[in-house]
RNA sequence: GCGGACGUGGCGGAAUGGUAGACGCAAGGGACUUAAAAUCCCUUGGGAGAUUUCCCGUGAGGGUUCGAGUCCCUCCGUCCGCACCA
């Protein structure tokens, strides 16, 4: 294309992009090799779930990834930037369920689907490190980190409880559960313990609290998520005696886990989880309280669904004995807000200082005694109703507590009872409790990664041999009926005891699909070796991945489960660091305006006409001119049918546009609009900045650099450089919204200069105005890389402007003489002042004092107070 | 229920505690055109005023500060996560 027909016609994305994707895979210019001399930089966004189609969340995530590779490519570093599948998971058998199509096949075709699209939006991926999670080349290795992990401990069986659909005879995921039923058989879900697998995780719980502080280039907010998830308390563990003549067996303790023991004289009832064994053993001898606990059990296990569930509470009849007073007897109640997970499964309660609990004594009628009288409030006369009071003060109505602070009473009471002994133990020792539970890792499915163990009559639980491995599954399977199809397969299960030889069993159940994600990033440091997980020594020189970008809705279990892996490969010996993730982006998500139709079908915005503006904006369906209602914005979904297809959007306007589009206006962390304008408005400045480099390439400039530079060329470096330097800290700190507007600051600046020339422009003009074109090309082609590449080849350049390094500022270009300060008198600007950059505080002083408007201000007074901050503000007190 | 965030013009947003509204979108006016599209130029937070001026204004209310969109407290609203969705 020369420059010259380049002015008239119209840049063709579609044609140029297909052209220019062709060059870069010819090339291999994103292959990246492992004995690359240069500093290597680890990029990575958060691998899809192939789920048949991209979206508009995908185009975003993966953008900002190759905006970041390909600037650090720019800024000389060996970049890693692959991509692979997350491609075990439910919607394949649910797919297998629905359209009798095989989870593998519809996985499969998926990917070479998505593959396609993702490749269509110019990603500079290396394609040669593509992984499925699914492939047993991988899984067969995650079989075997299961194994280690096995043999250093960090592996148990436990019963644990699933959501169960007692017509369907299956384990439900709490997703498929629809207000308390089966989504399927639409019958009320039950709570059912079963023996599970399980990694160890709460052994790390510390470790990964603390670790926490370490990870300075992961959002706060992430961070005090997890800090929360994990959930670190110190408290005391408590043996409450119990009246032995109220008990079912002669139990004579519950021991309890508070972390309020400074409200013990608050103490109104002890609560137990139906769970836990002294409500079984109660249960046992009281068909009554036997019912209500199986009332308990009539739910999912959703924690929000527990949470938000009317509390109930049945009073066993156990009677506890108050720690510090052996005729204060507390009644013992069975209660469905109690987990039997956290802490002992039993409490007591306070009810005056936590809601929970005065909620409960409110509906049961047990009353309530504060004994922390908030300050300035009067201890006589301060009572609780409905709202618990759960803030600082001093103890009340708590004997030789009163006076004391919270602190002080929890320690007075800790030092008591530690020192009391019941038996041959202490009464109470202090303990720290965690809210992180164990990571259970067996999913009740066919499509997932087999857990490879064998059960055995005579050896019980018994490893599969590594020479076996991988456990690959059995594609003939059938998904006619609910339930694993690995379970009634005819055949797989049947195998010979590894120790014994004689017959034993296959575990049937596979590993949850976040354990296949845990490590998937370390496999692409090396995806071909075939005896190990890892390499050692390729994969700590890649490790930890510096930038992972992904959705805020993975900011506590997958990044979590993440961080214990890495702690549990690195005790096996499969790597040497300690966190995956140095640097971590949450990006918001895509959202789009929802369209219904009058009998309230949704409607997709490719059929619906948008006329009229402001109040009188309004929608019609596209084919009958029917009118159709205009929803909220919500996240683009399937079900609000409110999505853009990327394919539709690269048609009509090129990946470029829909690139840009993606950077533009929203802060990435927050959601961003889809918006018809805003794409139409990309898609004009992607045209304009090619006009823009038609007309630069068309200058004569001279090849030599000009000793001097007029004012006009001067003008156009500064833009250039300034531009430069902007566009170059906020690509760094991944602020694309900023570079974007950078680059149409510049781009202005750029078309402004160039319409000033009448004539042909003088030489360092004419120079500076390439050098501007050449660094705007460079600028821009993070963010938009194919009409970069047709850009800088009509700027006259043989290389591909993708393996081009990043241009260099020059700070001369950036600093002003001479700037201007605002004024304020008492806060409000009320003139301006030109001055020297580098004036002395006393001279700007005297400047402002000299302004007629400060002097106007003044009135003759001398000012109370001059504040000078240098290079950015000046304020009068008058 | 618990945890986390967010709230600024007509819209998306910008603003190390220092000129609120950069940049874009939309709208209005103009140029070019037979016409339209495209492109280019101008205007655009609200109010008052004759331009160069003043007042008000960042969900609401308080506080800290010479100075608050930004920090603190209370409230209102919206969104996200909650361990078997990925």
């Amino acid at each position: 294309m020369t420059a010259d027909s380049s002015k008239n016609e119209r840049y063709n994305a579609r044609e140029a992009e297909i052209r220019w994707q062709k060059a870069w895979s010819e090339q291999g210019i994103f292959a990246t090799k492992n004995d690359d001399p240069r500093p290597k930089y680890y990029v990575l966004e958060m691998f899809p779930y192939p789920s048949g189609r991209i979206h508009m969340g995908h185009v975003r995530n993966y953008t900002m990834g190759d905006v970041v590779a390909r600037f650090k490519r720019a800024m000389g570093n060996a970049v890693l930037h692959p991509m692979g599948w997350d491609a075990f998971g439910m919607p394949a058998e649910n797919a297998a369920i629905d359209r009798k199509v095989h989870p593998k096949a519809w996985t499969y075709d998926n990917i070479a689907a998505m593959k396609k699209q993702l490749q269509s939006m110019g990603l500079s991926l290396d394609w040669a490190r593509e992984i499925a999670t699914c492939d047993p080349a991988y899984y067969k290795h995650q079989q075997k980190m299961f194994l280690d992990f096995l043999k250093a401990g960090l592996v148990e069986r436990k019963q644990s409880k699933v959501n169960w659909d007692p017509v369907d005879q299956t384990v439900l995921a709490n997703e498929q559960v629809i207000d308390g039923r089966g989504w399927r058989s639409g019958a009320e879900v039950e709570q059912r313990e079963l023996t599970q697998w399980f990694f160890k995780i709460s052994d790390y719980s510390e470790d990964l609290l603390r670790a926490l502080d370490t990870l300075d280039r992961w959002p706060d907010k992430v961070r005090l998520m997890q800090k929360n998830w994990i959930g670190r308390s110190e408290g005391l563990l408590l043996r409450f005696a119990l009246d032995p003549a109220t008990t079912p067996n002669k139990e004579t303790e519950l021991e309890i886990f508070t972390t309020r023991p400074d409200t013990l004289f608050g103490a109104k009832f002890m609560a137990l989880s139906p769970d836990h064994p002294l409500a079984q053993a109660a249960a046992a001898k009281n068909p009554k309280l036997a019912a209500f606990i199986e009332q308990c059990h009539r739910m999912g296990t959703a924690q929000a669904e527990i949470d938000t569930a009317e509390k109930l509470g049945f009073d066993t009849g156990i009677k506890a004995v108050h720690p510090f007073d052996a005729n204060w007897k507390l009644p013992v109640y069975v209660a469905n807000f109690i987990l039997m997970d956290y802490g002992t499964g039993a409490i007591f309660g306070c009810p005056a200082h936590d809601q929970r609990d005065l909620d409960f004594v409110n509906k049961y009628g047990l009353g309530n005694t504060p004994v922390v009288c908030p300050p300035g409030q009067d201890p006589k006369t301060f009572v609780i109703t409905d709202v618990a009071y759960d803030g600082d003060g001093r103890m009340i109505n708590s004997r030789f507590l009163d006076g004391m602070s919270i602190e002080e009473a929890k320690e007075a009471v800790a030092k008591r009872l530690e020192k009391e002994t019941r038996g041959n133990s202490p009464v109470a020792q202090r303990q720290v409790n965690y809210r992180l539970r164990d990571w259970g890792i067996s999913r009740q499915r066919y499509w997932g990664c087999p857990i490879p163990i064998i059960h055995c009559e005579k050896c019980g639980v018994v490893p599969v041999p590594e020479k076996d491995l991988p456990v690959t599954l059995p594609e003939d399977v059938t998904f006619d009926k609910p339930g694993n199809p690995l379970d009634r397969h005819p055949t797989w299960k049947s195998v010979k005891c590894p120790k014994c030889y004689g017959p034993a069993r296959r575990e049937t159940d596979t590993m949850d699909t976040f354990v296949d994600s845990s490590w998937y990033f370390y496999r692409y440091t090396d995806p071909w070796i075939k005896t190990a997980p890892t390499d050692r020594k390729i994969v700590d020189e890649w490790l930890p991945v510096d930038q992972y970008i992904g959705g805020i809705e993975h900011a506590i279990l997958h990044l979590l489960y993440s961080r214990f892996f890495t702690r549990a490969m690195h005790k096996t010996g499969h790597a040497g660091v300690d966190e995956p993730f140095a640097g971590l982006f949450t990006q918001g998500m895509v959202v789009h305006e929802t369209y219904r139709a009058k009998n309230g079908d949704w409607i997709e915005p490719a059929n619906v006409k948008i006329e009229g503006l402001g109040d009188a904006r309004h929608a019609i369906l596209a084919s009958t001119g029917e009118p159709v209602e205009i929803g909220s914005i919500e996240k683009m979904s399937k079900s609000k049918k409110n999505t853009v297809d990327p394919d539709d959007i690269i048609a009509a306007y090129g990946a470029d546009t829909a690139r840009w589009f993606m950077l533009s206006d929203s802060p990435p962390d927050r959601d961003v609009i889809w918006t018809e304008e805003g794409v139409q408005g990309a898609w004009r400045f992607m045209q304009r900045l090619w006009r823009l480099i038609g007309e630069i390439a068309e200058i004569d400039a001279p090849k030599t650099r000009p000793a001097t530079f007029g004012e006009p060329a001067l003008v156009v470096r500064k833009a250039a450089h300034r531009a430069l330097a902007n566009v170059s800290e906020d690509i760094d700190k991944l602020r694309f919204n900023r570079c974007v507007a950078h680059i149409y600051e510049f781009a202005n600046a750029l078309s402004d200069a160039i319409g000033q020339i009448e004539s042909a422009p003088a030489g360092d003009l004419a120079w500076a105005l390439h050098e501007a074109g050449d660094i705007l090309v460079r600028l821009f082609h993070p963010m938009m890389p194919h009409l970069a590449e047709e850009c800088w080849a009509a700027l006259g350049h043989k290389t591909l402007v993708a393996t081009e390094s990043w241009p260099k500022v020059e700070p001369e270009l950036l600093v002003e003489s001479t700037i201007t300060l605002p004024v304020q008198i008492n806060g409000k600007k009320r003139a301006d002042v030109t001055i020297a950059r580098d004036a002395e505080k006393s001279d700007i002083e005297a400047a402002v004092l000299a302004l007629d408007a400060v002097k106007k201000a003044l009135e003759g007074k001398s000012p109370k107070k001059v504040i000078v901050v240098p290079g950015r503000i000046v304020n009068i007190v008058a």
